[in-house]
DNA sequence: ATTTCATTTTGTCTTGGACAAACTTGGCAT
DNA sequence: ATGCCAAGTTTGTCCAAGACAAAATGAAAT
């Protein structure tokens, strides 16, 4: 690190509120990490608060990140600054899921190089030569996952990655707009439940059903169950469609589900989106597990035969 | 308020970490109220953990906004239901700043009968109608205010909140795209700090700004203040510019801009937005505090004028 | 190979005490 | 009346150390 930056972190101190809004770390797990691994031990004020330096914090944002890419905290908190640089290392040398590895890190380069026009146009581009689906599923999907791969394993920095959820986001909000047509069927009403703030997902399919003809109501994220329920009701839709993000757990994932499913109109489908379905052996009746937007389209002409075929 | 909403909401029983989400309230703050107010006090479940009931949390929403209205916690945490609802009355009497009062009746109406077509083209035709600036400070401004008063008083659901919040979002979106160009200055990096998660107000001061002509890159919300301090470098941005909601702490949002402003390049600017201002009488060498979205614009020809003035 | 059970691990919740920053109030001078 | 300062009150955040269940892990059995 370059010695003059190092310097001026090290002025700064922080309290433990400083701590927890920089690092994601609430107050209690700090302190019971002091209690339990020694670390970290931050200095005391003349309140006796505790006063993080700026290296703690450093080295807890790196913490942090490992623990993004899947280690516990046993086995990382009591490492030292190498050994955590080491885990880095290793979570980095994991395969790449993505066919076509130029492009992803090509994009990855735009963003270090703060091309964000180039960044847009590309994406626009994409779209365009593509399809709405195939653009979904053959570059947004490996490109995010390309995305947080890099973040993890600290080639670009967080901000980045915000300004590619930004543009995404924005794309997609532009593809709905103008594929939405109202009147259609099925009615499809999209949500994600409480503690699942991630949007991206949920566009996609909002983006996906939305050029499949389908009739969408999204209510944005963090949608208590009971109003899922509620909602699902009142504006009488056929189908609710939920997401998952990869981060949820997909026990806790499947028993709200089951919960919803158990309190839901039984005439209204239930389809739940996400890649955590991947590991998810088990069905639920009256449940359609998607795990990814390839899905989409097949479970919509499911749903169309189906009835059509009632009406009939 | 509507007593079959009232019903549906008493069903419920939630955690203390369920009603610092919804109230943003800390668990410290209710536990301590609970000691020196004698409320909320909630029940204990088998683990003597506390079990808050819907009626203890929509007191507490009212509590809350009555606060956010600058009354202070001594004076009506332990104050009744109707004694609230009373203090509420006389917030919501002051004047406000729309021309068609009538107009924001029929949303909530709207968003009663579910007329979710009619809602979009109603908005559609303000904001052809007023143009982008007007349409943000005479139309969606007290129009949000009214949704989240009637969300607050019980006639609507949250669900129907969110219906709404996802059509303006959408149509923000619109006007953002159609109205940016690149190349433009000054340079703009909006975002929020962590906690704060809503959107709207950072939605409508990108639209504002893209329209007056600046050139906005937005990182979304929650983004860190070391990394909003990295980036506003990286990008090479000459503003940067925080929404701030008025669900957050007036101390602690004013502390974390204070801090911001004290570890961003001296150089670039610091706009801060959000009705929180309204409230806080201390101003901040080279922060600006904007408490509405008609501020934008003078801001926006202030610093031009500094700048080409330099330039000259 | 998958399910089942026991054993760690880990985050969140608990109590009651403490303190400083922010606000209010009363007194005094302009 | 208006402005300003000091004393008093209110209020949010922090602390310690203990407790417990949900999640993750590893071992054993189907």
């Amino acid at each position: 690190m370059d010695k003059k930056v190092r310097e001026r972190r090290a002025e700064a101190a922080v309290s433990i509120a400083a701590v927890e809004r920089e690092t994601g770390l609430s107050k209690d797990t700090l302190r019971v990490w002091e209690r339990r691994y020694g670390f970290p031990t931050p200095a005391r004020d003349s309140k006796g608060e505790r006063v993080y330096s700026s290296a703690q914090l450093e080295r807890l944002r790196l913490i942090r990140r490992c623990m993004d890419g899947g280690l516990r905290p046993g086995k990382i908190v009591a490492a030292s600054l190498t050994e955590l640089q080491a885990q880095i290392k290793k979570l980095d040398g994991r395969p790449r899921l993505t066919a076509d590895a130029g492009l992803h890190n090509s994009i990855v380069d735009m963003l270090k190089a703060r091309q964000i026009a180039e960044i847009r146009d590309y994406l626009a581009h994409a779209l365009m030569r593509f399809g709405v689906q195939r653009f979904l599923l053959e570059v947004l999907t490996p490109l995010s996952a390309e995305v947080g791969r890099a973040w993890i394993s600290g080639e670009i920095e967080i901000h980045e990655e915000h300004v590619y959820s930004e543009q995404i986001h924005h794309l997609l909000r532009q593809v709905i707009a103008s594929a939405s047509l109202s009147r259609q069927t099925p009615r499809v009403m999209l949500t994600t439940l409480p503690g699942e703030a991630h949007q991206l997902g949920l566009l996609m399919a909002h983006a996906s059903l939305a050029v499949e003809g389908a009739d969408c109501l999204s209510l944005g994220v963090q949608t208590p169950a009971s109003d899922v329920v509620r909602a699902a009701s009142a504006h009488a839709v056929d189908i609710v469609g939920l997401s998952f993000s990869l981060a949820c757990q997909p026990r806790s994932a499947y028993a709200q589900l089951a919960d919803l499913r158990q309190r839901l109109d039984p005439r209204i489908e239930l389809w739940a989106g996400g890649a955590v379905w991947e590991r998810v052996r088990k069905t639920m009746p009256g449940t359609r597990l998607l795990a990814s937007v390839s899905d989409i389209p097949p479970a919509l002409a499911d749903w169309r035969q189906l009835h059509t075929a009632q009406a009939a």
